[in-house]
DNA sequence: GATAGCAGTGCAAAATTTGCATCACAAAGA
DNA sequence: TCTTTGTGATGCAAATTTTGCACTGCTATC
């Protein structure tokens, strides 16, 4: 959109901090650039930036500036992707924030069946924690956020909340492996390879233990679900996942998982949502129309 | 703001139907205002007009469009304002759609009270019924509404509700004028001086009076306040006003104001409210508050 | 079938934006 | 302390974009 390039301008100095430096990313001469800026201020009646010696810095008024900058930016691919839907070719950018766990095959196998509809639409996928999502909401960054155990949901619009029993993961061979169910208690006998605490399952599990009057001592903590489910392959060690978090071709690998008893330990809770007083450009929407539906089937 | 420039065309020639036309009053050829369409919709990569011998109508893909541009045209002001805010000095405009009942008082001496103390800030009074108040909104012709007992609350976020109590306003020398409270039934008698059946004010006086079973007739009736109290002034005629609508100089006009039983004849409702998901530029956002201090102060 | 109103277009003039050279300034380094 | 290197600002000429004029083709109306 070419009457938004300034705002696109000045989104990057913002970013990178500096009128020249940015200028050279965006192919035009410092000078056009710094000019395009001091014109900006003029109409607006104020200076965004304060001068450094080391480059620019928002001012107050920029910073209300720069959210309104990024709304734009964003609503004008609303406006683009709902026309492109009114030419009956859903074409559109669809950015996701999402949790760790869900990001190895829950997310990728819903992309591939949407895109497998409208291969017109692009996926922008980032791994967020909790906080770090609401912020890319925020921020425009994303249009969606996928989270597992939430914290903080000011901003947040919930779409749907999906209840995620836990499952333990182990060897074929385990000693539990045939078990149709488990207690958290009958894994304490084994190594455990658990998440760092900054999960949401960890966090979980730990305040199970502490309920029952033990701590959780793993053998192995990590922070990526891949590496703990391999470790777990390798031996007696059990690690743990969330139901939308686990590989479809367990077997496949020689593992299973065991679902542990939710009267034992509780289940978590998976949000989709965006941001509040947002609407989602139509691509995104029906996406998240599309996770909400199966994540609903899944639970009940 | 110089890069809304082609928002701004836009929404004219959509407003008078035509780029000829359009083009006369923007001080521009019809021909670079041509052009600049074309080159929009070169952007958007569909028409967002249909050519009519008789001139442009909006396409599909133009009616998105068109509301993007509203939404834009007003969002840069709320910008802008709070920019102004930033600096201390609180400038901005304020669009108002208001119900007639507050028109002639209640309304300026709001104004005026804010303007003393923000001379900057401009105002704009629209004159509007429930339900074109609520379009005013969604075109964003207006910011704030202020209405007498709407019928649809679709899109309309409520700032406030006040009871109004409805007062019979009569000339100081009627027979009725000492009463300190007053059943509708006392007023059958006398000639009654009604506004027509489009306005709350009718509409429950007509509800009161056919669940007593009787009907109310009118020696007159107007679409004016003024002119029925000033007929109201000269005789035995009755008219009705709520408490929010009262001139404060009743008594110089030589009229005096009864209140209904609130028992009798219930209380309207006098709503303050925006745009559902829209925030306010900082200007209304404070006249809307101090709008809604004053109600709920008055009627408690 | 003439007329009047409409949007679209080729081309030259007008206006705006860009880039170069260069300034003024501040911080970091020799 | 003086040099070097970074920053944003500015005068001026070149490049680019926008504009307006003259004219086209179209359609509805009288």
């Amino acid at each position: 959109m070419r009457h938004l390039q300034d705002y696109f301008f000045f989104k990057t100095i913002v970013e990178v901090g500096s009128i020249r430096k940015a200028a050279q990313s965006l192919t035009i001469t410092s000078t056009a650039l710094n000019r395009r800026i001091l014109a900006l201020e003029e109409e607006l009646g104020t200076e965004i930036f304060e001068r450094l010696p080391s480059g620019v810095k928002l001012s107050a008024a920029g910073e209300v500036f720069l959210h309104h900058v990024r709304e734009q930016l964003s609503d004008i691919e609303k406006v683009k992707s709902q026309i492109a839907d009114l030419r009956g070719e859903r074409r559109g950018h669809v950015k996701v924030a999402c949790s760790q766990a869900l990001l190895p095959f829950f997310l990728p196998n819903q992309i591939h069946q949407y895109q497998a509809l409208h291969p017109q639409v692009t996926f922008d996928v980032q791994r967020r924690d909790r906080k770090a999502a609401e912020q890319a909401l925020r921020d425009m960054n994303a249009d969606l956020a996928i989270v597992f155990e939430p914290e903080n949901l000011a901003d947040f619009h919930i779409l749907s909340i999906s209840k995620q029993p836990i499952y333990a993961i182990m060897s074929a061979k385990h000693p539990l492996a045939q078990q149709s169910s488990l207690k958290l208690s009958d894994c304490l006998q084994f190594p455990l390879a658990l998440p760092t605490n900054q999960f949401g399952i960890r966090q979980i599990l730990d305040r199970k233990a502490s309920k029952a009057l033990y701590t959780l001592s793993p053998v192995i903590e990590s922070d990526s679900f891949e590496f703990l489910r391999y470790k777990a392959s390798l031996g007696q060690c059990i690690t743990f996942q969330i139901e939308v978090g686990l590989p479809l071709d367990l077997s496949f690998m020689n593992m299973t998982a065991v679902k542990l008893d939710v009267q034992d330990v509780p289940p978590g809770e998976v949000y989709v949502g965006h941001l509040k007083g947002r609407t989602l450009p139509v691509a995104a929407a029906k996406f998240a129309q599309q996770l909400v539906n199966i994540l609903e089937h899944k639970s009940n």
